[in-house]
DNA sequence: TTAAAATTGATAATGATTTTCATTATCAAT
DNA sequence: ATTGATAATGAAAATCATTATCAATTTTAA
């Protein structure tokens, strides 16, 4: 499914749930889908506004709010805080989540549906739910950080400067 | 080790550290030490302030934020919200946690260190960090459920009530 | 087209967390 | 035990993300 047909899918569930389909809705749903990382409720909203100039902060909150409650979108949990948006997962699926540009990609946990139900009858625990997420350096990064290191050895041969 | 050990220790770590040793401190550390569920900065303060009227919750606050430093106690994180704090995992444990009381304790996970690793790969991504978490319902609540349950329907028995 | 109702965005309010700052407590050196 | 440098404290004020208010606008079913 591409991106346009995407938007109308989730506008079509706000309607199933009795919500409206307006502009500020629709622009908002489209930087959700194109963009392949969590975002701050404030980001989505000046990403949006420079397409949408009349959209409102409290716009994207009211939106991220309906459409977490439709699981179309979920927040996202991070060292930094806690408050950034990524499109739901589909099922059993899990975020792996790169650490110095935000990529964020997801994965299937079917495998661990089993040992979390273990872990919990032992501790007398009848489990419900869980949360699983990795963080970790995306092949980007790494090659970013690669050539960084690359050419700051360099430098040192060519200019016979220390690092530090 | 005993609670008082422990105390002691955490706070000669403070001192290690080159941190000072207070009794506001002190009281902190006691009152997470001795609770078995994640606390928010407030509820710490309300508890310590009951035994040491003079703490403050800024110091709450700062105390906590400089625990965390040291990897004595760790951030919680619920769908509820994320600012709670309970002692830290030692090593590869996560967190299980009840829904209802709060009541939480720590399981291994080193299992599933390569399952991480392998997940990662798949992506092309380096994974240096994992986030595990489960939710459930402890034995003493499951047991408080089913009481419920029970008197509940004798009542209707009784009283020929419907529940509703 | 119309009118009811949902939605919007500007603004104000809220509440958790941080910063500020004068006072107090700690602790190594005496 | 005393001292003094300075870390730590707590009260109050400031900050900042999020939420509530409300009049104006937009959507949608009829």
């Amino acid at each position: 499914m591409n991106t346009a047909e995407n938007i109308i899918q989730w506008m079509n569930m706000l309607t199933e749930r009795g919500c409206r389909q307006t502009d500020a809705r629709r622009k908002i749903i489209e930087v959700i889908l194109t963009t392949s990382r969590a975002m701050e409720p404030f980001e989505i909203f000046e990403i949006g506004r420079k397409q949408y100039p009349g959209l409102g902060l409290v716009t994207v909150y009211r939106t991220l709010e309906k459409l977490e409650s439709l699981h179309l979108v979920q927040r996202v949990h991070q060292p930094g805080g806690c408050n950034m948006y990524i499109r739901a997962a589909s099922g059993h699926e899990h975020l792996l989540i790169c650490t110095s540009c935000g990529q964020a990609v997801y994965f299937s946990g079917d495998d661990l549906t089993q040992f979390m139900s273990t872990v919990g009858s032992q501790f007398g625990y009848q489990v419900s739910d869980h949360w699983l997420q990795l963080f970790g350096t995306c092949q980007n990064c790494q090659a970013q950080m690669q050539r960084e290191a690359l050419s700051k050895s360099t430098e040192e041969v060519e200019c016979g400067k220390k690092s530090g």
